[in-house]
DNA sequence: CAAGTGACAAAAG
DNA sequence: CCTTTTGCCACTT
């Protein structure tokens, strides 16, 4: 049976952004650029934000996935933004004055999750 | 098909 | 610290 349905495709492109965040080890985070860039799309920061936001999967780490800045996406005083620091911290992620300690010279692993 | 939109990013002033 | 501008990609109107 051959690929029937003209859509049968959907959408492998988020499918991939959804599994480079689920694929982000607890007490880490990632940017939305990183996540895009490892999920296949160089400039999809915006993609990879989108994609989070129509997620439904509640076993899905969004809130291991904050701005490129390290701060968090939504706005302070949002419940989301509330619940997203934390969970983080709740993981061991430090937050300074609202946005998550940089891993500024952390483990290997670290390094390799951001670069 | 044009314009608007968004859990973004980087640069410039 | 702030705001503004430009670039980016997929989706919606």
């Amino acid at each position: 049976m051959s690929c029937a349905t003209p859509d049968a495709d959907e959408a492998p492109l988020a499918e991939r952004i959804i599994a480079v965040v689920r694929a982000i080890p607890a007490g880490s985070v990632s940017s939305y650029g990183v996540v895009a860039r490892r999920a296949g799309l160089a400039r999809g920061a915006r993609l990879a934000a989108r994609v989070l936001s129509r997620n439904e999967d509640p076993t899905l780490p969004w809130h291991r996935v904050v701005r490129a800045d390290g701060r968090i996406a939504f706005p302070v005083g949002s419940a989301a933004h509330d619940e997203q620091a934390r969970r983080l911290q709740a993981e061991g992620v430090r937050l300074v004055r609202g946005r998550v300690a940089m891993p500024h010279r952390q483990d290997d692993l670290d390094a390799a999750i951001w670069g």
